[in-house]
DNA sequence: TTGGAATGTCAACAAAGCTGACGTAATGTG
DNA sequence: CACATTACGTCAGCTTTGTTGACATTCCAA
Protein backbone atom coordinates (compact mmCIF):
# COMPACT_ATOMS: atom_id res chain seq x y z
CA UNK A 1 0.00 0.00 0.00
CA UNK A 2 0.90 3.84 0.46
CA UNK A 3 2.04 3.81 -3.50
CA UNK A 4 1.53 6.80 -5.02
CA UNK A 5 3.95 9.66 -6.78
CA UNK A 6 4.27 12.80 -8.90
CA UNK A 7 1.73 15.02 -9.90
CA UNK A 8 -1.31 15.25 -8.53
CA UNK A 9 -1.16 12.75 -6.08
CA UNK A 10 1.27 15.18 -3.94
CA UNK A 11 -1.78 17.34 -4.20
CA UNK A 12 -2.53 16.44 -0.72
CA UNK A 13 0.80 17.17 1.14
CA UNK A 14 0.94 21.08 0.81
CA UNK A 15 1.16 22.95 4.04
CA UNK A 16 -2.36 24.34 3.50
CA UNK A 17 -3.47 20.59 2.90
CA UNK A 18 -1.55 19.46 6.42
CA UNK A 19 -2.36 22.87 8.00
CA UNK A 20 -6.20 22.24 7.32
CA UNK A 21 -5.88 18.39 8.57
CA UNK A 22 -4.31 19.92 11.79
CA UNK A 23 -7.25 22.21 12.63
CA UNK A 24 -9.73 19.59 11.67
CA UNK A 25 -8.03 17.52 14.67
CA UNK A 26 -8.42 19.96 17.05
CA UNK A 27 -11.94 21.27 16.05
CA UNK A 28 -12.96 17.79 15.66
CA UNK A 29 -11.28 16.27 19.31
CA UNK A 30 -13.29 19.01 20.94
CA UNK A 31 -17.04 17.51 19.60
CA UNK A 32 -15.12 14.10 20.58
CA UNK A 33 -15.03 15.67 24.04
CA UNK A 34 -17.78 17.58 24.66
CA UNK A 35 -21.28 15.31 25.22
CA UNK A 36 -19.05 13.32 27.90
CA UNK A 37 -17.50 16.63 29.18
CA UNK A 38 -21.36 17.77 29.78
CA UNK A 39 -22.17 15.06 31.64
CA UNK A 40 -18.55 14.67 34.45
CA UNK A 41 -19.49 18.59 34.74
CA UNK A 42 -22.48 17.83 36.37
CA UNK A 43 -20.38 15.31 38.27
CA UNK A 44 -17.58 16.98 39.61
CA UNK A 45 -15.43 14.85 37.68
CA UNK A 46 -13.74 15.62 34.71
CA UNK A 47 -11.69 13.75 31.48
CA UNK A 48 -9.60 12.31 33.45
CA UNK A 49 -11.94 10.13 35.72
CA UNK A 50 -13.43 9.40 32.30
CA UNK A 51 -9.94 8.24 30.97
CA UNK A 52 -9.26 6.14 33.85
CA UNK A 53 -13.42 4.54 33.48
CA UNK A 54 -12.90 4.02 30.32
CA UNK A 55 -9.70 1.76 30.59
CA UNK A 56 -10.46 -0.28 33.01
CA UNK A 57 -13.94 -0.78 31.80
CA UNK A 58 -12.09 -1.82 28.74
CA UNK A 59 -9.77 -4.43 30.73
CA UNK A 60 -11.36 -5.22 34.29
CA UNK A 61 -8.37 -6.16 36.65
CA UNK A 62 -5.94 -3.93 35.10
CA UNK A 63 -3.30 -2.94 37.32
CA UNK A 64 -2.12 0.60 38.53
CA UNK A 65 0.55 0.33 36.59
CA UNK A 66 -0.82 -0.99 32.76
CA UNK A 67 -2.89 2.19 33.62
CA UNK A 68 -0.37 4.43 34.34
CA UNK A 69 1.31 3.24 30.84
CA UNK A 70 -1.64 3.59 29.23
CA UNK A 71 -2.36 7.08 30.25
CA UNK A 72 0.76 8.52 30.22
CA UNK A 73 0.31 10.58 33.90
CA UNK A 74 2.38 10.32 37.09
CA UNK A 75 1.27 8.14 39.10
CA UNK A 76 0.74 10.87 41.74
CA UNK A 77 -2.03 12.63 39.05
CA UNK A 78 -3.33 9.13 38.38
CA UNK A 79 -3.80 8.49 42.23
CA UNK A 80 -5.75 11.26 42.86
CA UNK A 81 -8.62 10.30 40.15
CA UNK A 82 -8.41 6.47 41.19
CA UNK A 83 -9.06 7.63 44.91
CA UNK A 84 -11.53 9.46 44.09
CA UNK A 85 -13.40 6.93 42.17
CA UNK A 86 -12.83 4.64 44.80
CA UNK A 87 -14.04 6.66 47.76
CA UNK A 88 -17.03 7.21 45.52
CA UNK A 89 -18.01 3.66 44.92
CA UNK A 90 -17.60 3.32 41.04
CA UNK A 91 -14.04 0.99 41.26
CA UNK A 92 -13.20 -1.42 43.54
CA UNK A 93 -9.22 -2.03 44.07
CA UNK A 94 -8.55 -5.49 45.03
CA UNK A 95 -4.88 -6.63 46.31
CA UNK A 96 -3.37 -9.08 43.62
CA UNK A 97 -3.46 -12.66 44.00
CA UNK A 98 -0.05 -13.76 42.33
CA UNK A 99 1.66 -11.13 43.81
CA UNK A 100 0.02 -8.50 46.34
CA UNK A 101 1.94 -5.51 45.83
CA UNK A 102 -0.50 -5.60 42.77
CA UNK A 103 -3.86 -3.56 42.99
CA UNK A 104 -6.26 -5.06 40.48
CA UNK A 105 -8.82 -2.37 39.29
CA UNK A 106 -12.67 -3.34 38.59
CA UNK A 107 -15.65 -1.06 38.14
CA UNK A 108 -18.42 -1.43 40.47
CA UNK A 109 -21.95 -1.67 39.33
CA UNK A 110 -22.36 2.27 39.60
CA UNK A 111 -19.01 2.67 38.01
CA UNK A 112 -20.66 0.40 34.94
CA UNK A 113 -23.37 2.56 35.06
CA UNK A 114 -21.62 6.09 34.52
CA UNK A 115 -19.47 4.17 32.15
CA UNK A 116 -22.19 3.53 29.86
CA UNK A 117 -23.45 6.72 30.23
CA UNK A 118 -20.58 8.62 29.08
CA UNK A 119 -19.72 5.97 26.82
CA UNK A 120 -23.26 6.50 24.98
CA UNK A 121 -22.81 9.61 24.44
CA UNK A 122 -19.45 9.51 23.25
CA UNK A 123 -20.45 6.60 20.95
CA UNK A 124 -23.59 8.22 19.77
CA UNK A 125 -21.77 10.72 18.26
CA UNK A 126 -18.60 8.75 16.86
CA UNK A 127 -21.65 6.46 15.10
CA UNK A 128 -22.76 9.66 13.33
CA UNK A 129 -19.82 10.49 12.11
CA UNK A 130 -19.28 7.14 10.77
CA UNK A 131 -22.53 7.11 9.64
CA UNK A 132 -22.34 10.44 7.78
CA UNK A 133 -18.67 9.32 6.32
CA UNK A 134 -19.46 6.29 5.22
CA UNK A 135 -17.04 2.89 5.75
CA UNK A 136 -14.53 3.57 2.95
CA UNK A 137 -13.94 6.94 5.08
CA UNK A 138 -13.81 5.00 8.35
CA UNK A 139 -11.39 2.68 7.23
CA UNK A 140 -9.43 5.76 6.68
CA UNK A 141 -9.90 7.64 9.38
CA UNK A 142 -8.44 4.44 11.28
CA UNK A 143 -5.45 4.67 9.06
CA UNK A 144 -4.35 7.81 9.13
CA UNK A 145 -4.97 8.06 13.31
CA UNK A 146 -3.06 4.81 13.83
CA UNK A 147 -0.28 6.18 11.42
CA UNK A 148 -0.49 9.24 14.20
CA UNK A 149 0.25 7.50 17.14
CA UNK A 150 4.00 7.61 18.67
CA UNK A 151 5.20 4.42 17.71
CA UNK A 152 5.81 2.49 20.57
CA UNK A 153 2.78 3.55 21.63
CA UNK A 154 1.00 2.13 18.55
CA UNK A 155 3.29 -0.81 19.05
CA UNK A 156 2.00 -1.34 22.74
CA UNK A 157 -1.64 -0.55 21.73
CA UNK A 158 -2.26 -2.83 18.20
CA UNK A 159 -0.26 -5.54 20.34
CA UNK A 160 -3.17 -5.62 23.03
CA UNK A 161 -5.65 -5.43 20.73
CA UNK A 162 -4.62 -8.43 18.89
CA UNK A 163 -4.82 -10.43 22.14
CA UNK A 164 -7.84 -9.12 23.44
CA UNK A 165 -10.30 -8.18 20.27
CA UNK B 1 -23.26 9.56 -0.44
CA UNK B 2 -23.57 7.40 2.68
CA UNK B 3 -25.18 4.59 1.40
CA UNK B 4 -25.25 1.59 2.92
CA UNK B 5 -27.49 -0.33 4.62
CA UNK B 6 -27.91 -3.82 6.49
CA UNK B 7 -25.76 -6.51 6.53
CA UNK B 8 -21.81 -6.43 6.45
CA UNK B 9 -21.85 -2.71 5.78
CA UNK B 10 -23.20 -2.22 9.37
CA UNK B 11 -19.83 -4.50 10.98
CA UNK B 12 -18.20 -0.87 11.28
CA UNK B 13 -20.55 0.39 13.40
CA UNK B 14 -20.63 -2.19 16.06
CA UNK B 15 -19.90 -0.81 19.83
CA UNK B 16 -16.73 -2.49 19.37
CA UNK B 17 -15.64 -0.97 16.45
CA UNK B 18 -16.70 2.83 18.23
CA UNK B 19 -14.91 1.70 21.51
CA UNK B 20 -11.85 0.99 18.79
CA UNK B 21 -12.38 4.42 17.08
CA UNK B 22 -12.61 6.56 20.37
CA UNK B 23 -9.07 5.11 21.57
CA UNK B 24 -7.21 5.83 18.42
CA UNK B 25 -8.78 9.62 18.58
CA UNK B 26 -7.19 9.41 22.36
CA UNK B 27 -3.99 7.93 21.11
CA UNK B 28 -3.48 9.97 18.00
CA UNK B 29 -4.43 13.21 19.58
CA UNK B 30 -1.21 12.78 22.30
CA UNK B 31 0.97 12.08 19.10
CA UNK B 32 -0.41 14.77 17.15
CA UNK B 33 0.62 17.32 20.35
CA UNK B 34 3.84 15.64 21.22
CA UNK B 35 6.53 16.84 18.96
CA UNK B 36 4.88 20.77 19.88
CA UNK B 37 4.93 19.99 23.47
CA UNK B 38 8.45 19.08 23.62
CA UNK B 39 9.12 22.81 22.11
CA UNK B 40 6.71 24.80 24.36
CA UNK B 41 8.39 22.90 26.77
CA UNK B 42 11.56 24.54 26.64
CA UNK B 43 10.48 28.00 26.34
CA UNK B 44 7.91 27.95 29.26
CA UNK B 45 5.11 28.40 26.86
CA UNK B 46 1.92 25.43 26.58
CA UNK B 47 -0.44 24.51 24.35
CA UNK B 48 -2.94 27.43 24.99
CA UNK B 49 0.30 29.85 23.39
CA UNK B 50 0.51 27.46 20.66
CA UNK B 51 -3.11 27.74 19.49
CA UNK B 52 -3.23 31.40 19.70
CA UNK B 53 0.13 31.50 17.34
CA UNK B 54 -1.22 29.55 15.14
CA UNK B 55 -4.50 30.74 14.44
CA UNK B 56 -3.14 34.67 14.54
CA UNK B 57 -0.58 33.31 11.74
CA UNK B 58 -3.27 31.51 9.67
CA UNK B 59 -5.63 34.69 9.87
CA UNK B 60 -3.29 37.37 10.43
CA UNK B 61 -5.14 41.26 11.66
CA UNK B 62 -7.66 38.56 13.73
CA UNK B 63 -9.41 40.29 16.18
CA UNK B 64 -9.67 38.78 20.07
CA UNK B 65 -12.99 38.30 19.83
CA UNK B 66 -12.49 36.29 16.71
CA UNK B 67 -10.13 34.58 18.40
CA UNK B 68 -11.86 33.77 21.31
CA UNK B 69 -14.94 32.58 19.64
CA UNK B 70 -12.65 29.66 17.31
CA UNK B 71 -10.89 28.53 20.53
CA UNK B 72 -13.82 28.53 22.86
CA UNK B 73 -12.08 30.03 25.94
CA UNK B 74 -12.78 32.87 28.52
CA UNK B 75 -11.24 36.11 27.52
CA UNK B 76 -9.41 36.36 30.46
CA UNK B 77 -7.97 32.74 29.64
CA UNK B 78 -6.93 34.00 26.60
CA UNK B 79 -5.61 37.52 27.60
CA UNK B 80 -3.47 35.69 30.02
CA UNK B 81 -1.58 34.00 26.68
CA UNK B 82 -1.54 36.84 24.59
CA UNK B 83 -0.16 39.15 27.20
CA UNK B 84 2.76 37.20 27.89
CA UNK B 85 3.32 36.72 23.67
CA UNK B 86 3.04 40.40 23.55
CA UNK B 87 5.04 41.52 26.25
CA UNK B 88 7.82 38.78 24.63
CA UNK B 89 7.67 40.71 21.34
CA UNK B 90 6.10 37.03 19.04
CA UNK B 91 2.67 38.79 18.58
CA UNK B 92 2.06 42.50 18.08
CA UNK B 93 -1.56 43.89 18.64
CA UNK B 94 -2.78 46.95 16.67
CA UNK B 95 -5.67 49.08 17.19
CA UNK B 96 -8.43 48.67 15.11
CA UNK B 97 -8.72 51.45 12.35
CA UNK B 98 -12.33 51.11 12.03
CA UNK B 99 -13.38 50.35 15.33
CA UNK B 100 -10.81 51.55 17.61
CA UNK B 101 -11.81 48.68 20.57
CA UNK B 102 -10.54 46.43 18.44
CA UNK B 103 -7.21 44.86 18.60
CA UNK B 104 -6.18 43.20 15.34
CA UNK B 105 -3.65 40.67 16.06
CA UNK B 106 -0.32 39.93 14.15
CA UNK B 107 3.12 37.88 15.15
CA UNK B 108 5.85 39.64 14.57
CA UNK B 109 9.05 38.40 12.89
CA UNK B 110 9.82 36.40 16.07
CA UNK B 111 6.68 35.09 16.51
CA UNK B 112 6.66 33.50 12.68
CA UNK B 113 9.80 32.39 13.33
CA UNK B 114 8.51 30.22 16.38
CA UNK B 115 5.42 29.28 14.38
CA UNK B 116 7.28 28.12 11.45
CA UNK B 117 9.23 25.82 14.35
CA UNK B 118 6.14 24.59 15.84
CA UNK B 119 4.15 23.67 12.36
CA UNK B 120 6.81 22.30 10.98
CA UNK B 121 7.10 19.97 13.46
CA UNK B 122 3.53 19.11 13.75
CA UNK B 123 3.29 19.11 9.76
CA UNK B 124 5.84 16.36 9.55
CA UNK B 125 4.28 13.74 11.51
CA UNK B 126 1.05 15.21 9.82
CA UNK B 127 2.92 14.48 6.29
CA UNK B 128 4.15 11.28 7.69
CA UNK B 129 1.28 9.62 8.63
CA UNK B 130 -0.42 11.08 5.41
CA UNK B 131 2.09 9.40 3.29
CA UNK B 132 1.81 6.20 5.22
CA UNK B 133 -1.93 5.83 4.99
CA UNK B 134 -2.26 7.07 1.35
CA UNK B 135 -4.50 9.63 -0.76
CA UNK B 136 -7.92 8.00 0.11
CA UNK B 137 -7.53 7.08 3.67
CA UNK B 138 -6.97 10.93 3.84
CA UNK B 139 -9.90 11.43 2.03
CA UNK B 140 -11.96 9.76 4.87
CA UNK B 141 -9.81 11.01 7.40
CA UNK B 142 -11.08 14.72 6.80
CA UNK B 143 -14.79 13.50 6.31
CA UNK B 144 -14.80 11.55 9.41
CA UNK B 145 -12.99 14.58 11.23
CA UNK B 146 -15.45 17.11 9.73
CA UNK B 147 -18.63 15.34 10.72
CA UNK B 148 -17.53 14.66 14.16
CA UNK B 149 -17.29 18.86 14.67
CA UNK B 150 -19.77 20.58 16.62
CA UNK B 151 -22.71 21.48 14.10
CA UNK B 152 -21.98 24.79 14.78
CA UNK B 153 -18.24 24.94 15.01
CA UNK B 154 -18.36 22.60 11.19
CA UNK B 155 -20.33 25.31 9.81
CA UNK B 156 -18.19 28.35 10.90
CA UNK B 157 -15.22 26.73 10.09
CA UNK B 158 -16.10 25.66 6.64
CA UNK B 159 -17.42 28.83 6.16
CA UNK B 160 -14.69 31.10 6.77
CA UNK B 161 -12.46 28.31 4.90
CA UNK B 162 -14.84 28.58 1.73
CA UNK B 163 -13.91 32.10 1.48
CA UNK B 164 -10.11 32.50 2.47
CA UNK B 165 -8.86 29.37 0.92
C1' DT C 1 -26.12 61.67 25.41
C1' DT C 2 -26.61 57.40 26.93
C1' DG C 3 -26.62 52.31 26.51
C1' DG C 4 -24.21 48.55 25.24
C1' DA C 5 -20.27 46.28 23.00
C1' DA C 6 -15.27 45.26 22.95
C1' DT C 7 -11.41 45.05 25.55
C1' DG C 8 -8.36 44.72 29.52
C1' DT C 9 -7.43 43.58 34.26
C1' DC C 10 -7.75 42.15 39.23
C1' DA C 11 -8.73 38.41 42.38
C1' DA C 12 -9.80 33.89 43.61
C1' DC C 13 -10.34 29.36 42.53
C1' DA C 14 -10.31 24.41 40.33
C1' DA C 15 -8.70 20.53 37.45
C1' DA C 16 -5.02 18.06 36.19
C1' DG C 17 -0.63 17.72 35.13
C1' DC C 18 4.41 17.79 37.18
C1' DT C 19 8.79 16.85 40.56
C1' DG C 20 10.76 15.24 44.68
C1' DA C 21 10.72 12.70 48.83
C1' DC C 22 9.37 9.12 51.77
C1' DG C 23 7.00 4.83 53.57
C1' DT C 24 5.35 0.08 53.31
C1' DA C 25 4.65 -4.22 51.71
C1' DA C 26 5.86 -7.86 48.72
C1' DT C 27 8.86 -9.94 45.60
C1' DG C 28 13.15 -11.32 43.35
C1' DT C 29 18.02 -12.18 43.59
C1' DG C 30 22.57 -13.06 45.14
C1' DC D 1 18.81 -14.95 54.75
C1' DA D 2 20.02 -10.22 53.39
C1' DC D 3 19.35 -6.85 50.29
C1' DA D 4 17.71 -4.57 46.17
C1' DT D 5 13.79 -3.74 43.50
C1' DT D 6 9.02 -3.25 42.40
C1' DA D 7 4.22 -1.65 43.12
C1' DC D 8 1.65 1.32 45.30
C1' DG D 9 0.21 5.21 48.18
C1' DT D 10 0.84 9.76 49.98
C1' DC D 11 2.53 14.48 51.38
C1' DA D 12 4.04 18.93 49.81
C1' DG D 13 4.60 22.29 46.47
C1' DC D 14 4.47 24.07 41.86
C1' DT D 15 2.65 25.07 36.87
C1' DT D 16 -0.61 25.57 33.12
C1' DT D 17 -4.89 26.46 31.68
C1' DG D 18 -9.23 26.76 32.36
C1' DT D 19 -13.28 28.98 35.24
C1' DT D 20 -16.48 33.18 37.76
C1' DG D 21 -17.23 37.57 39.17
C1' DA D 22 -16.39 42.40 39.36
C1' DC D 23 -15.02 46.62 37.48
C1' DA D 24 -12.82 50.35 34.33
C1' DT D 25 -12.14 52.22 29.85
C1' DT D 26 -13.10 53.24 25.29
C1' DC D 27 -16.08 54.11 21.73
C1' DC D 28 -19.85 53.00 18.40
C1' DA D 29 -24.62 53.77 17.51
C1' DA D 30 -29.28 54.82 18.42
Amino acid sequence: MAEFQGGENLLFLTDEQLRQGIEAMFFAYRGFTADPDRILATLAYGRAHHRAIHFISRSPGTTVNNLLAILGVTKQSLNRVLRALVEDGLVDSRVGKSDKRERHLYLTEEGEALERKLSDAQRARMRAAYRAAGPQAVAGFRQVLKAMMDPDMRRRYYAIRETDT
